[in-house]
DNA sequence: GGATATATTTTAGTACAGTGAATTAAAACA
DNA sequence: TGTTTTAATTCACTGTACTAAAATATATCC
C-alpha cells in the first residue's frame, strides 16, 4: 500500500539514502578517490589493516589490493608500514594528512549537523540518537543479508 | 576538539553514512548494476527522462548515456520510449519489473524500518521526521557545495 | 637448517565504461 | 522547401581496475 502514512518513514529513509550516497560520491570525486577505494578508506579509518585482511574484507584479489593501496598512498591518504611482528605483512593505516583532508571536507557538514542538533532538547536528541543507532543496526543487518544471499547465489 | 559530547551526533552520522553506502553497494551488486548506473536509476525513478536530460544530470557524454541505458534496459530495469512530442527524443522510464525488483530488495528493509518506528510515540516520530528532513537538506546543500567547488577547480 | 607455507608484489592479459567525432533521424526556421 | 539545429546512436580508441599466475620475501614446522 504505497502512500500510506506509515510509509512516510520509509520514503524519508529513501531520500536520506540518496542524499547520503550523493554526498559520498561528491567527497570521493573531490579527493580523487573512486567509490570502491572509499570503502577501503573507511575500513582503514577504523585502524590499521594488513593488505590481506583488506582484500578479504572488500572481496578483491591480493593483486588488486596492492594497486588500490598504491593509489591511496599516492594520494597521500594512507601509509604502508611493515608489521613488526610479521615482516611479510604490511599494515595500512591512515595518514594524518589523509585524515585531515577527509575531515576537512566533512567539517562544514559536521558544523551544520551540530548547529542543527542545537534545535533539539536533550530528550529529543536522545530519541534521535536512538533512532540513528537502530537504523545503522538495521542497515548493517540488511547489508549482510544481501551480501550473503548474493554469495550463496554465486556458488 | 574530537571526542566531545556534542560530536556524538557527527560520529553517528558518519556511521549512518557508511552503513547507507554499504547497503547501497550491496543492492547494486545484487541487481548487477554499477554504482554509477544506480544514480541514473534513482533519477529515472522520479519520472521518465530523456537521454539528453539524463546525460546532463549525471555529467556524462551522450554516448556514455546510450551505453548506460543499454545496460539498464538489458537488465530489464528501464524502458526506452519514443517521445510522442519530439520523435528524436527517447524517454527512459522505469519498468514495472524494475520497480518491483528494486522494491523487493527494499521490502525487508522497509518492514524493519516500520517495525522500528512503532517503538516511538507519535511526538517522537515527529521529531525524527524533522531530523531526517533537515539532515537531507543539509546533505544536499553540502553536496552542491562540493560539486561546485570541484567544477570551479576544474576550469 | 632445509622444506613448506604464507603475505605481498609484479606481470601479462582482459573487461568495461568512458570520451570525442562521425552518423542518422527528426524538428525548427527562414 | 531547403538549410540549420538538435537528439540519440555508433564507432574507434583510451584509461583503468580487475584477475590469475609467477616471483619475492619472510615465517613456520619438522
Amino acid at each position: 500500500m504505497p502512500g500510506m502514512a506509515e510509509d512516510r518513514g520509509v520514503d524519508l529513509g529513501r531520500e536520506l539514502s540518496t542524499a547520503v550516497v550523493m554526498f559520498h560520491e561528491a567527497v570521493g570525486q573531490h579527493l580523487g578517490v573512486s567509490a570502491g577505494d572509499q570503502r577501503a578508506l573507511a575500513l582503514i579509518r577504523g585502524g590499521p589493516l594488513s593488505a590481506g585482511a583488506l582484500a578479504k574484507e572488500i572481496g578483491l584479489t591480493p593483486g588488486a589490493v596492492t594497486g588500490m593501496i598504491d593509489r591511496l598512498e599516492a594520494a597521500g591518504l594512507v601509509r604502508r608500514e611493515v608489521d613488526p611482528n610479521d615482516r611479510r605483512r604490511i599494515l595500512v593505516g591512515s595518514t594524518d594528512s589523509g585524515i585531515s583532508a577527509h575531515s576537512g571536507l566533512f567539517d562544514e557538514l559536521a558544523a551544520a549537523m551540530r548547529r542543527m542538533a542545537t534545535r533539539y532538547t536533550p530528550a529529543e536528541q536522545a530519541v534521535i540518537d536512538d533512532y540513528v543507532v537502530r537504523t545503522v543496526a538495521i542497515l548493517r543487518g540488511q547489508t549482510e543479508r544481501l551480501t550473503e544471499r548474493k554469495q550463496s547465489g554465486k556458488r
